[in-house]
DNA sequence: CGCCGACTACCGGTAAACCGGTAGTCCCGT
DNA sequence: ACGGGACTACCGGTTTACCGGTAGTCGGCG
């Protein structure tokens, strides 16, 4: 019995060489390749996989944005992200998210077969990049407490866009919300972080890992 | 004859999965494999590839800085950046450079091994989204001679300032200078650099050490 | 159960950003 | 000498940021 997986990824050179990739593991079967996060959930109405594979940064359509998404769809199937960076805040929002399995690029090769194979049995994955960071988080104690004021998944996802150059009206259509909602967001961020203007989120954000400078 | 290529990426698990994209194809064989660009300058001095297939982004080595390296040891070496943005002064920089091909990763998968074959036989390669970009460039005046754009002093200071997070008002009374004048150099700042807010105007002052993030 | 925080959404207002011109001075390079 | 770029400054316009409210749902927590 093979592992069904739907891979999701904008870069369609990547997304062809990681299906070409897994199509090397004999218990693993690609059956679908989205290249948006809109084709992605489209495609879990039409079929039922084992496990969604997903790059978490779409044009579109944020990680976090396509993971609630999807466990609205099913909030059994197992996905298994796919990131660039190991930012802490942004890996607790994933999991926050419904998300099952966090592995970074920067792994080995074989990480990836056995991240799928460990998701789609019922555990937990995660990189040991990443581990190593939320440990250091949880070991500091006090500083994800207390020294960083706490944003939730949405508000995150707003300051990434802000951070982005998008305006509230371009954010708001990205992520299927009013332009006023994201208007609120935007000022609970900047009234928890003590920063107000886009300047100084964007520079928050850098530090954060949440964009590239 | 097949041609050889050395293949570099700091995500691992996108190296093997494009390693393993080019081994189906007959023609390509991949000989070598690096994660950063300091292997990847460590690499060229131990084999002889017909083509060096690099992503731009890796830590600690930026893809400029590679393709200049890269230049001095063999000037006659093909070198294929991969991308994933389009931005037009990075394609005309990393062109100044030496490259001689430039693919977004959103292109599709069979455009890596076209790519591959073009500038390992000495032509030259443009993703198509690229393309587009450049010859907007050039209709603007802009020419492929002076890729780095300039700025006065005067902007660099009104930038500075911008990135900082302060008002045009603010910024023309440290200046001593009219809110207007402060406009006028800050929508030439965004002309010269084709960025359009306060946001993306803060990450190139980081990036350009203008600024601490 | 009630409170609080997150997320959603709206109204109204002032300030600022952003874009299109025009225009003068100065200096530098062809 | 003439063009071009930098710096200075203004006019007018549309859009967006930013701040002050209010208000509903939902889930968690004491």
């Amino acid at each position: 019995m093979k592992i069904r997986v739907i891979l999701a990824d904008d870069h369609r050179i990547i997304l062809a060489a990681l299906s070409s990739l897994l199509a090397r593991t004999a218990d693993i079967e690609v059956i679908g390749e989205a290249t948006s996060g809109a084709e992605l959930l489209e495609m879990l109405t039409r079929m039922q996989p084992d496990i969604v594979v997903t790059d978490i940064a779409m044009p579109g359509m944020t990680g976090l944005e396509a993971a609630r998404r999807i466990a609205e769809i099913d909030p059994d199937l197992p996905v298994l992200a796919l990131s660039g960076h190991t930012d802490k805040h942004f890996v607790l929002g994933m999991f926050n998210a419904g998300v099952r399995g966090y592995l970074v690029k920067s792994a080995a090769g074989d990480e990836l077969p056995r991240a799928i194979r460990a998701v789609a049995a019922g555990d937990t994955y995660l990189s040991g990049e990443v581990a190593g960071a939320l440990a250091e988080g949880v070991r500091a104690g006090h500083t994800a407490e207390r020294a960083g004021p706490r944003l939730g998944p949405r508000e995150l996802q707003v300051l990434t866009l802000l951070a982005a150059g998008k305006s509230s009206k371009l954010i708001a259509m990205e992520l299927q919300i009013s332009p006023a909602t994201v208007e609120v967001h935007r000022r609970n961020i900047m009234r928890k972080l003590d920063l107000h203007s886009v300047a100084e989120l964007t520079k928050y954000a850098v530090r954060e890992g949440l964009t590239d400078p």
